[in-house]
DNA sequence: CGCAGCTTTGAACGGAGTCAAACTAAGTGG
DNA sequence: CCACTTAGTTTGACTCCGTTCAAAGCTGCG
């Protein structure tokens, strides 16, 4: 159980555990020397973090709460144990890591390749998708992170991303009270995210 | 044994087999579904290629040679064979998924904040560290890849990987004769890359 | 030689950043 | 319970970095 704001781990920390989110949301993140931070992903229940630490030993990215989030700690020693009786286990690793992989190569097409309106229509439709995998309406929800915050992970000013948003509202494609966002033309918001 | 702008794999193909680099090099990337493409990496001799869809089973990435270049096929089912028998070469994998992760991270924070100038310095850095690592001098050398290329990879334009060399020139951090490089100021440069 | 592709530089434009200010919601403590 | 604080959101005005468009120069190859 950690608070919005607390750390589940930080960068060059020994990787103990990994953690399995249950509740809440968290964001990871990596940092320069000089303090600059890029969001590399928003994990909501269901998701696994910390596994793309393992081979260094250590971790290269830190994880915040963005609200009050209940974690399930798996300890390493746990999952090497098991993965001596069942070798399978480290397939499943491998698949875990490939995927992470391939959401890593999605992000920097993004960062490198699209418009502020590109970016931000491919955001609520990639947490539009995760929310409808897990059950949860994928046209009505409620984002757990700040303006700030999303535009830190696309890349772009948070000013733009209120911008962006209130563009959107203005052609009917979502309608937004702060945090609050539904959407109304999933269509058309695809096709400005394929740009 | 490739030629110049051959591929060694394509989208969606099935993974038959990794590639080790043996002289050469290549340039990995990503598309959109229209047709846009992010470069994610640079590759040169010693490097693997294809490890990162193995999970998947289909590639997510394309290669293209760069120039003639040598790799040495290891096919699928015999990666699978030696792992049976030797349980490491699955930690080995995993280290070089985390290893290609940890790249890209960082990639993403280049692309997420980085500006112009500390874009190519990052990106002459890497390349010299690299060259250091394969006892290649790492303060000339030859690039294999275009003002273009570098610049879809940095996430920025043609013109501006130009001025950005020139700018670098007349300052006196480097030298450059189109694709001949020689980096005069590594400790500029660093403070630079680090923004 | 002549062409095609790559590189370089200039000029003008524009999208997003920055700075600033008003507004809102949510705490917090008296 | 309410005044006050604080964090977050929104909008406007201006600026600037990098893009785009255009043209000229260079290089290597057929």
């Amino acid at each position: 159980m950690v608070e919005r704001g607390e750390l589940l781990y930080r960068t060059n920390e020994p990787v103990r555990t990994i953690y399995a989110i249950r509740t809440g949301s968290v964001k990871t993140y990596v940092l320069t020397t000089n303090g600059r931070m890029q969001i590399t992903g928003f994990h909501i229940p269901g998701e696994l973090l910390g596994l793309g630490a393992i081979a260094p030993h250590n971790f290269t990215t830190e994880a915040m709460a963005l609200e009050t989030t209940m974690v399930c700690e798996v300890p390493i020693k746990v999952l090497e144990a098991y993965s001596r009786k069942i070798p399978s286990i480290c397939q499943q690793m491998l698949k875990i890591l490939s995927q992470k992989i391939r959401d890593n190569q999605e992000l920097m097409l993004l960062l490198g390749k699209k418009s502020a309106n590109e970016r931000l229509a491919t955001f609520l439709l990639s947490i539009s998708q995760r929310f409808r995998r897990r059950r949860y309406s994928p046209t009505e929800f409620n984002l757990s992170m700040s303006r700030n915050e999303i535009g830190n992970y696309l890349g772009i000013s948070e000013e733009t991303v209120c911008r962006v948003f209130s563009r959107f509202q203005n052609e009917g494609l979502l309608a937004t009270e702060r945090r609050q966002v539904q959407l109304l033309d999933l269509e058309r918001l695809d096709n400005i995210a394929r740009g």
